[in-house]
DNA sequence: GCGCACTACGTACGCCGTACGTAACTACGA
DNA sequence: TCGTAGTTACGTACGGCGTACGTAGTGCGC
């Protein structure tokens, strides 16, 4: 037994190598990039243990070796995607900067649809979250007041940006499981809401969606929404 | 084999009885119940189909009867649950109306912590969702603009409410299963945290956290999320 | 009063996370 | 120099999970 110590620990805590014993033969980046690779090809439910090590040709318990529970493993994988945010050097305009921001991070979710499952909890200070949010605030230095003020303006951005861009998700990656099509689905929950709205139970809700007759146009909730959090930090004159 | 349609189904489209054949011995309330009742005690990962048939003292299999995937379980739960909101009579200041709403919705999901989990897929108009939404849209009635801006001051504010909530359960569900407690779990991550920030790599991170030396004011830093949010939202003049 | 839709539920399948034991290997302390 | 302790690799096994399927019994609608 490796007598891993049962006491809380961070993954980023704990050395790669420690010198004793067989070289390991994969490396913690390389087991992140599997566990992506496996995400974005079959869903975050197709990311096992055995799916993963399976992956990296090794044998299941193999894994555990370098992920001591499976809960790490996200957290490698989160921090492997992070890594594919781009930093530049901030303009001067943090409004324009923080935009960029949001932006980024939603192309992000685009190209790793599982991610916004694993960001609910507390953000986990890995590495390139580190480098994120330094540059955050190195984009926020143009605004007066307290570093306490621009966390939670990163805060509430990020926290919209992947309420709005996971409620459009979902649809998509739940369709993977599902026996059938995300058409029939939501065909089937249209029904449902029109009979409850044709009730007269609920008039506001029934003016509201003959209101917007249309499909909704996702971006353009998601951009003045974005408008509006900006706004809400911007200083009052 | 009852032959239930393989097509997608609203669990609230589905009648609680058809007629023929014997008398259910259960109600779809009384399911939701011991789900709740299980999550509430022992935490949400114990709610498996199982376990809530244990508790209603029936057959695993008999709860398909009732409930055709685990997934309108969850539904089945966040709509008993929903059933708790106090709904009044709007006083004519959204502003006020909205800020009580807030409230409350975060007092329910302190009374069910893995109510949260639950909620970050599309909201499911469920019968209950259907009376909370309904009733939001009353106390905006004084708000100026169309219903979509309504709806979009709704959803933003539940996805505040939601997030922030959320973060501050997330330390308190899990400790439900860790092997240590979360005071060791957060002095570990401190630690972490601390050795990286002293590594002089992210000055405004390491002056962000030495600014704010205490612990931070959740409470607090709530009340003014809503504010800015509504603030968003404000007719400008 | 017949038949069929429905309820109840036992069994079984294929997953999952992971505890534990064993064997091979290598850097360090004596 | 060499044992030994700490590591790596990984097979086996356990106790869970969701749920497909089959069977038996029940009571409404025709």
């Amino acid at each position: 037994m490796a007598g891993r110590a049962a006491v809380p620990e961070v993954i980023w805590a704990r050395p790669e190598r420690t010198g004793r014993g067989p070289r390991p033969a994969y490396t913690r980046a390389g087991i992140a990039d599997a566990a992506v690779r496996v995400a974005d090809a079959e869903g975050l439910d197709a990311v096992s243990m055995r799916r993963v090590a399976a992956e990296l040709g090794c044998g299941t318990m193999s894994l555990y070796n370098y992920v001591p529970r499976k809960e790490d493993l996200y957290e490698l994988m989160v921090d492997a995607v992070s890594a594919e945010h781009e930093l530049w050097e901030p303009s001067g305009d943090w409004r324009a900067d923080m935009l960029r921001v949001a932006h980024q991070t939603r192309a992000l979710m685009r190209r790793h649809p599982w991610l916004p499952r694993l960001m609910s909890p507390v953000y986990g200070f890995s590495p390139n979250a580190l480098r994120y949010l330094e540059h955050c605030l190195a984009c926020l230095d143009p605004l007066p007041g307290s570093y306490g003020t621009r966390m939670e303006l990163i805060a509430m951005l990020n926290g919209v940006v992947t309420t709005y861009t996971a409620n459009e998700l979902a649809t998509a990656e739940r369709a993977r499981a599902l026996p059938w099509s995300p058409e029939e689905e939501s065909a089937a929950r249209i029904a449902y809401l029109g009979e409850r709205l044709a009730s007269g139970a609920y008039p506001r809700m029934a003016a509201a969606f003959t209101e917007d007759a249309g499909p909704i146009d996702m971006e353009a909730v998601f951009e003045r929404a974005l408008g509006r959090v900006l706004d809400a930090f911007a200083p009052r004159e």
